[in-house]
DNA sequence: CTAAGTGTACTATCAGTGTTAGTACACTTA
DNA sequence: TAAGTGTACTAACACTGATAGTACACTTAG
């Protein structure tokens, strides 16, 4: 469900939380369900529980989860989150957009280029 | 004409170098055209000479600078490496649509989103 | 009540990397 | 000849991510 890549120069802890962040809002892990506890995802995942911890810690500072003690971390049902979530995306999308203009990209190119990407992996309806 | 971002999590030299090569790439740094020296250059972003040497030797080993030896280093004329970068979009685009598939955002919502970026600070003709 | 599992906090240490500092040498050119 | 160039090298520093180990309070199942 999680997995991370130990080549990415990404810290592992922030690939743990963005990959959590998507499955909350995804809705795949749904409000007040309970998250893996930090020693035994530190053990799946065969990292130190000190990195899930931080993890969690940054979680629950942003809102995707709440902790209850001795019981475990549990997701929260924030609503906005996802709208958060989707905005940091098109702000990507914005950094990437001027990338390609730079490299005279024409708007047709890259906008056709985005659409294909979203079909892939789709069925086919015959 | 390179500015470089202290506050960013990319180091100094990766700045530099991307700054480079898209300035190389789109043609503002024209071919066989002289490159700031070394120390020029790091007194003028007032960074350490070592930084920028670093990044020049990454230019040139990608075949975007040629050194002469008590010269200085010199703009190449690669053809190739346009399209290399703009692939390189290219794939960070399909990262970033993989990301907004699973967060839902609608196929259109994204193309649309990219155009109207690509749109922005055009001139408007009347 | 007890034991196991939970979150949380803390210190210490290690490893990698980016950056700086300083020096040195060969080359080209005015 | 002197100044400017690239290049190479060692050393040191700072920051950060990650690990290791310990400790304590809490909840729950037995």
């Amino acid at each position: 469900m999680i997995g991370i890549d130990l080549q990415n120069r990404k810290p592992i802890y922030e690939q743990i939380v963005e990959r959590f962040q998507t499955l909350i809002v995804s809705g795949v892990l749904e409000p007040d369900s309970q998250m893996p506890s930090v020693r035994s995802l530190a053990m799946e995942l065969s990292i130190n529980p000190n990195t899930i911890q931080k993890a969690y810690a940054a979680l629950e500072q942003e809102g995707y989860i709440y902790p209850v003690k001795g019981r475990g971390n549990f997701v929260s049902g924030n609503e906005g989150l996802k709208q958060k979530k989707q905005d940091s995306v098109f702000a990507s999308l914005k950094e990437l957009v001027a990338k390609g203009k730079e490299l005279k990209i024409p708007c047709n190119a890259f906008v056709e280029r985005a659409r294909t990407f979203y079909q892939e992996g789709e069925e086919q309806r015959v």
